[in-house]
DNA sequence: GAGCATGATGTTATATCATAACAAGTCAAG
DNA sequence: CTTGACTTGTTATGATATAACATCATGCTC
């Protein structure tokens, strides 16, 4: 059988696991998490989360949008724009400059300075934990006297999988 | 008096500068560049480059745009997009993806991996090494299996001047 | 130096991403 | 059952980016 779902935290979007546990798993989180800040996780909110979480990508906001107007929600820009900046507010998606996209964050609540890492053929997404990162960049910043209050990181590359099919097709490319 | 120009080589951009030598060495860096590549360093992507060295910050593709219109070059957005598409290519010239803009690059043609420090106030932009951040990101990355081939990295806070200011007005925000 | 290939510049038109401003509906608190 | 805060929806517009094509410059070959 596949590997079971809990596979430490990171980057489990490379790694088959349980899909369906995944996507529970998270949005309980995001309930829980709503609830906790008094948020209202609304439908159109909970529904632009939940398209997020069907796949380990990330997703323009007017592809989001047409999902949630097929679904019967508002067919306007504002309408993808809102349920999204919500989510982003919350933490519970993160905006992937790089790709003007957003994706469903896999841990949220916790405490993270993620890393996305973006598979330039399959374009899956995942995040690692970026502390290292980000207290080299603090380091790096602090010796020109720039205090960091916000860092991104964001990596292209091939996924696990993509490698090891590439490495048979390698000189076509 | 204040620091000469030659300060290292990251962040001089906060730092206060001969700022017509940090211009004029980076015209001479990308004419060598442009020379040993045999890419044609044409009067449009020259002034756009100028225009970008002038000041240590980011700058949209239209501004650029509106200002090579102004001095008799096209008026269209390929105009602005070419020029800086083909500074990016010869890496004279970096996109600040968090801004969705082009910056000019302190110090062309060695062999690194920049951070970008975008100060929130006056919107300064230098780059710092991130050696240690992108080791400490492949580093990360590889855990899962994911093999890093382009990374970027943007930090967004206070430059030592608006720290500075900030400090006595910080209860104002 | 005529002809040709390559690449640069410029155009028009259109695609893609994002937000301002306003109207109407929802809902809990008092 | 009204008020106030918030949510959803709309129209309209702004901002960023590229495709496709015409023209012109540059440099090579003969």
């Amino acid at each position: 059988m596949p590997a079971p779902a809990a596979r430490s935290d990171a980057t489990l979007a490379f790694a088959s696991h349980d899909h369906s546990q995944c996507l529970g798993d998270a949005m309980a989180q995001a309930e829980a998490i709503s609830a906790a800040t008094g948020a209202r996780l609304t439908p159109v909110r909970r529904r632009a989360l939940e398209l997020l979480l069907e796949s380990h990508r990330a997703m323009g906001a007017y592809e989001v949008l047409e999902r949630l107007a097929a679904e019967g929600y508002g067919k306007q820009p504002p309408v993808a724009y809102r349920a999204l900046e919500f989510l982003v507010g919350l933490g519970l998606v993160h905006r992937i400059n790089r790709l003007n996209a957003f994706a469903a964050c896999t841990h949220p609540g916790q405490n993270h300075t993620p890393a996305f890492l973006i598979c330039r053929l399959c374009h899956l997404l995942a995040e690692a934990p970026a502390a290292g990162a980000r207290a080299a960049l603090e380091a790096s910043a602090a010796e020109s006297g720039f205090t960091v209050e916000f860092a991104s990181f964001e990596a292209v590359g091939l996924c696990p999988g993509c490698a090891d099919a590439g490495a048979a097709g390698e000189a076509q490319v």
